[in-house]
DNA sequence: TAGTGGTCTAGACCACAAC
DNA sequence: TTGTGGTCTAGACCACTAA
């Protein structure tokens, strides 16, 4: 077992809380790496002469801060490193369109990573109120919805689904499931709205439990949200992707001028 | 007491998570608003016939959702409503320096909140090596340390903390409390360091326990990360801040070309 | 002072994983 | 079969809040 200071009972912070310390200094130490097994609760009850609650409670926090998970009869390991993948602004740079390469595959492409995209699901539906309003619309206009999944080295990373308004993509591969190359943008720059900018709004929350499943993430994992509304060279909404990423494996990029 | 279901003994959930769902039912129904006190855990343990740690648990799951936030001696209440603030990337417009605002108090005064600044705390220290490294110096070279935390309407909601190498900083206000009008930025156009574009960087996380106690955040409650590196129109970066933000209290808005 | 949540003990039985 | 974490019981004492 690796090495641990014992309890400190003149310090006034809870046995639980000296016990959660002592593991996320292991872990930023190294002496814990990714993926490395914790001492099991057993352990931890003898090493630190103390009920096994106490050192459950230990553990919870560190779940909590998405620093360990468990895994039931295995033990509780050490979450693997972050995969972080950069996400520049030029990510959707129109080079890469005229390349032929959507923005996560060129972006992949850079990084090293395998991408993949699956669960697929394109349909025209009325739209719901937030879209609507970003792209200029009455909410229940129709609109075709595209929704997919993102993977990373085989690992679901990212939700994403796209609001079209039909007028944009009657006769495009945009209600298709393969959009051709290029992806969505390079098809609406054919058919007579070449981009001019995007706006990105980010935030950050937990996950609903079904974002839970879909992105395989334990308790404690939040999940950054963009949402990305593409305008074209005449100030014209026309399209707004409503993305779900986890968190661990983002960093998003942003470059801007001082002016 | 609300009205809350028996357990269903023969629901192959646990017992918690059955007592979980029909709080967080409760809840998203409106049967409990924002700022209601749940039912005690004395209350929940005689209604359910449960013992005391079982609704514990129950409670620790809407916690780690951020249903709920628990105080001390009072009760466990629903968590308000989200103020929401957004912050675009004009904030850095060098049109405010030269009014003398810094970013912060700028952007209240669009959104029409209250803006403070406390716990300033300015120090010289040797560089940490993530700074250092966006920087282009060596870790453990001397930088100028600002830490401060920022509150709206009173309640804190970002800690920030900026490291600015004791070149560029010598002589100037930066190694004051207070940095004066425009704040530290105005102070390095000063000091011949016209800012000519900034680097964000955006993540997502659960927070540290002393971010914790800091933000006033409970359990389950994620943060936004941004780093953000400032350049000089030679292209030397001059200052990288760092910032946690309570992530339910921001939505960050980023504009940017299609190229 | 009464009621609330925070922490802790010392057990118990169960489900799951690995040998 | 052994060891792991998951769930639960029935108590205990403490710290904080409000009347």
């Amino acid at each position: 077992m690796i090495q641990l200071d014992q309890l400190d009972r003149s310090d006034h912070r809870a046995p639980y809380v000296q016990i959660a310390a002592a593991l996320r200094e292991a872990i930023n130490a190294g002496r814990l790496g990714p993926g490395d097994r914790l001492p099991s609760e057993s352990e931890l009850t003898q090493h630190y002469g103390v009920a096994r609650m106490t050192v459950r409670q230990a553990i919870q926090e560190l779940k909590t801060e998405g620093l360990v998970m468990s895994e039931h009869g295995r033990g509780v390991f050490v979450r693997a490193a972050p995969v972080v993948r950069r996400l520049a602004s030029e990510r959707f740079a129109r080079q890469h369109r005229e390349r032929g390469k959507a923005a996560f595959l060129a972006e992949a492409e850079k990084a090293g990573y395998v991408a993949n995209v699956d669960s697929i699901h394109v349909r025209q539906a009325p739209a719901p109120a937030p879209p609507a309003e970003r792209l200029g619309i009455k909410a229940g206009d129709p609109v075709i919805v595209r929704e997919r999944r993102y993977l990373a080295n085989g690992e679901p990373v990212e939700l994403a689904t796209s609001y079209i308004p039909v007028d944009f993509a009657r006769g495009t591969a945009i209600t298709e499931n393969d959009t051709g190359p290029g992806g969505i943008y390079a098809r609406l720059e054919e058919a007579g709205h070449p981009l001019e900018r995007f706006v990105e709004e980010v935030a950050a929350r937990m996950p609903t439990p079904a974002e839970r499943r879909a992105l395989q993430l334990g308790p404690g994992v939040p999940v950054l949200t963009v949402v990305r509304t593409a305008f074209d060279t005449a100030g014209q909404a026309v399209e707004v992707c409503d993305t779900v990423k986890a968190a661990y494996a983002y960093v998003l990029e942003y470059d801007f001028p001082a002016r």
